[in-house]
DNA sequence: GCGATGTTCAAACGACTGTTTTAATCGATT
DNA sequence: AATCGATTAAAACAGTCGTTTGAACATCGC
């Protein structure tokens, strides 16, 4: 019987990460294929040569291109998971700490180091035009980023904002951070190459960033300090 | 001897936009087929069967499909110039008014009312995944709208900032924008309906990221009021 | 040993793709 | 009316796609 067609598709046993399975090879091929040129264009006969398997393994183990599109990116952010786990804080940690070290980390992931990683290539054309598997990443992975992102802001802002509100103000966070990833050579265009080198990298940005956010909810010194603010920090 | 071939592609003569022309018949409905497929998945035969045509009518006028999808882009982003032109403010007008009309002009367009124009579903494809008609639009649209914004925040932070913060700050405020037209889908299942709905649309969003950006700036009052900053309110 | 079962392979199938060909049609000029 | 270029139409081309087939191969229990 076709392994596709059994009960149980991920065999029970096993770390089903082994490089000599044809199943996570393909999975692994396809994921890359899918992740560079898209569904529609990645092709079954180049993702088994990438594989190293016949044409013929894709339906024996998948079914069909669908289905292996899906197990690829459910495979692909597992994968993920596995390689950047959450941070954990110890108790106590200030919320502004927590806040940099959170955006420090998004970046790290969207960004990382020069090219990032199919995976997330692969995630992003699911969030840019979500297909069936969207669901199950955004419940799996995306929104408890978000939720942790959220209960940060609350702890920051210590109950004055709703929840709405502090949704809200993620969604700003995220965006600044997002749009580095999904327009990034776009970006490239609109500023000078030393300055993207200099102040557009995972670090300073995620400096910038948090400096935004926390002058924006007045727990951090402004940008641009206007004068009339000067009386302020005097008496401060 | 075909259109495609000769030297002066666009028609010296005539506006170009008469419906019962099949050239631009053709861009138009193959702007509309790339914004929702893509290039690879979109095919020259829904094209032609949209705009009324024979297959044979894009080798014709295009030559192939690539120079096809060309062309389209720029038709699209030409025909979007002139539906929403850049707002002209009377001399005089504060920078933050300024400010606040351009985001939510900026938000207008990416979101519009309820469905995006295909027009901006085609361009935001460039922007995510560039080709070759990319650098046009970025030369033509995206860099004049982003140096106005610059413009705009160089003009509300009387030179406190340099060329370079403020190209950062304009990304922040860009990124805001843009997260909810690329990521909308996303963002729909991150945040209640109702919310979407009171919070999320155009006109409120621009009311938040315009105090969002100012209260950074230190030119608004921040979104919440610690408690140490009491004190200013109380002597101002 | 020997079937039985799970897996791999080369080859082919039918459908669809972008593109080209060839002939028919139209419109204006002489 | 006849001619000639510009345009349209139907059909076919060569290639690639996802998928299937049927036989070969491997691996195991007995």
């Amino acid at each position: 019987m076709a392994p596709h067609l059994r009960s149980s598709p991920t065999p029970v046993v096993g770390p089903a990460d082994d490089a000599r399975d044809p199943r996570v090879r393909i999975l692994s091929a396809a994921g890359q294929e899918f992740a560079e040129h898209g569904y529609e264009a990645a092709t079954i006969r180049d993702i088994c040569a990438a594989a190293g398997v016949n044409v013929a393994a894709v339906n024996y183990y998948f079914g069909d291109k669908r289905r292996l599109y899906i197990e690829s990116v459910k495979h692909a952010h597992e994968e993920r998971l596995r390689q950047v786990p959450q941070p954990e804080w110890a108790t106590g940690t200030p919320a502004q700490e927590k806040l940099h070290q959170f955006i420090d980390t998004m970046l790290e992931r969207m960004l990382g180091a020069g090219q990032p990683p199919w995976q997330v290539r692969l995630m992003m054309r699911e969030v840019l035009q979500p297909t069936e598997a969207c669901r199950e990443l955004v419940e799996d992975y995306i929104r408890p980023h978000f939720a942790m992102l959220v209960a940060i802001l609350d702890e920051l802002t210590a109950g004055m904002l709703s929840q709405a509100e502090l949704r809200r103000v993620g969604m700003s966070i995220v965006g600044q951070c997002f749009v580095y990833r999904a327009a990034g050579d776009v970006v490239s265009m609109l500023v000078p190459r030393d300055e993207i080198e200099s102040l557009h990298t995972p670090k300073p940005l995620a400096q910038h960033i948090t400096r935004y956010a926390l002058a924006a909810l007045g727990l951090g010194t402004p940008l641009a300090l206007p004068l009339v603010r000067v009386t302020k920090d005097v008496i401060a």
